[in-house]
RNA sequence: CGCGGAGUAGAGCAGCCUGGUAGCUCGUCGGGCUCAUAACCCGGAGGUCAUGUGGUUCAAAUCCCAUCUCCGCAA
């Protein structure tokens, strides 16, 4: 049986689907993608990864600045897809088009749902200490990340995982369980679970806010943090000169207690820069300051950039 | 023409405003010392100061002009 499936995704986590569903040999007829948008110094107009892959591959792609209307509607019904697969596209599916295919469209989630509906379940999960995460597919329904639980992977997060680490594990996760989901649906073995709504959480979108490191939580709080947005966007603190620093590794020190006011350079022993932090103290590993590339922490020392006794905080 | 920072030894930086001997922390190489250390001491190598056979000047890393490259912010 071969279906037609209409792929729609966005940036590289939707890349690990859509290689796999490419070079399983299914027929993938279109992709659907966020526009061109300007990104970077001086505003180039950059094509999303989606984009980018499919055209190598000769897929039509597809770039509509809204799903609602007839445009869109015209466009799926000349299509004609069979099943539609969604994965980190942007936007919001409108009924019309959630009901178009026959075998519906299904979404493959970063988190183990109920938990972490929304829009960035990764670096939520990393960031409140989770043991473990995963991958959901599910039957999209009108809701945010409410639809009928399809099959589930699970990737555990070790201490020292970050964003990176993590995204790559469950793009490759995620791209597996759709397969599998793609050959349940098949064969007709597929079974829909629905989820528990008293159990969900939401993993908000970052914001600027969730960057911004506090030191007077717990070494490991910190830590989770500061590695669930590495590295990309990166956590970041102030120096004492008002100058913004980014941290992007750090580890947590086996110290415990108070051992000095949160934030306070304990020591540069061994070219790692030691912070105090509520309890405990972490060790920060590299740094990106403004306006400079990220270096290692002792490159950073050589520099005398940071001493003993200098303070980071919320400027 | 979105805003801004930066190109000086293998790395990270200072020096530039107020032109006049190329400096700091580290790495590296050689030697010494210690039971030992992120060790310590002594010595050495390594730079056409991004590019222009540009301008000003007795003299340019430093002031002026042009070009190239890298990066942060914002989106």
């Amino acid at each position: 049986m071969s279906m037609k499936i209409l792929f729609m995704g966005t940036p590289d986590f939707a890349l690990f689907s859509l290689r796999s569903l490419v070079e399983a040999g299914e027929n993938v007829i279109g992709v659907v993608t966020q526009p061109d948008k300007p990104k970077g110094r001086g505003y180039t107009l950059t094509p999303p990864p989606v984009k980018v892959y499919a055209m190598e591959k000769e897929i039509p792609v597809y770039q509509p600045g809204t799903l609602r209307g007839e445009e869109f509607a015209t466009l799926l019904s000349e299509l004609a897809p069979d099943l539609i697969i969604v994965v980190a596209y942007g936007k919001i599916l409108p009924a019309n088009v959630l009901d178009y295919p026959k075998y519906g469209c299904i979404n493959v989630h970063g988190s183990l749902l109920p938990a972490y509906r929304g829009a960035a379940p990764m670096q939520r999960a990393i960031m409140e200490g989770q043991p473990e995460t995963g991958i959901t597919t599910m039957m999209m329904d009108v809701g945010l990340d409410t639809g009928d639980m399809l099959l589930v992977g699970k990737v555990a997060i070790e201490e020292n995982d970050n964003f990176e680490t993590i995204h790559d594990k469950l793009g490759e996760c995620g791209a597996n369980t759709l397969l599998d989901t793609i050959k349940a649906l098949r064969e007709g073995t597929l079974t829909r679970t629905k989820q528990d709504d008293s159990l969900a959480t939401y993993a908000a979108k970052i914001e600027k806010s969730d960057c911004l490191i506090d030191f007077t939580k717990s070494a490991m709080e910190v830590h989770n943090q500061i590695r669930g947005l590495s590295p990309i966007p990166l956590a970041f603190t102030y120096t004492p000169d008002g100058k913004m620093l980014k941290v992007p590794t750090t580890e947590v020190a086996k110290r415990e207690g108070t051992l000095a006011p949160a934030g306070t350079v304990l020591s540069l022993a061994g070219g790692k820069i030691e912070v105090a932090c509520g309890t405990g103290s972490i060790f920060v590993l590299s740094v990106l300051p403004e306006g400079k590339k990220r270096m290692a922490a002792a490159d950073f020392i050589n520099g005398r950039k940071i001493a003993v006794g200098d303070v980071l905080t919320a400027k």
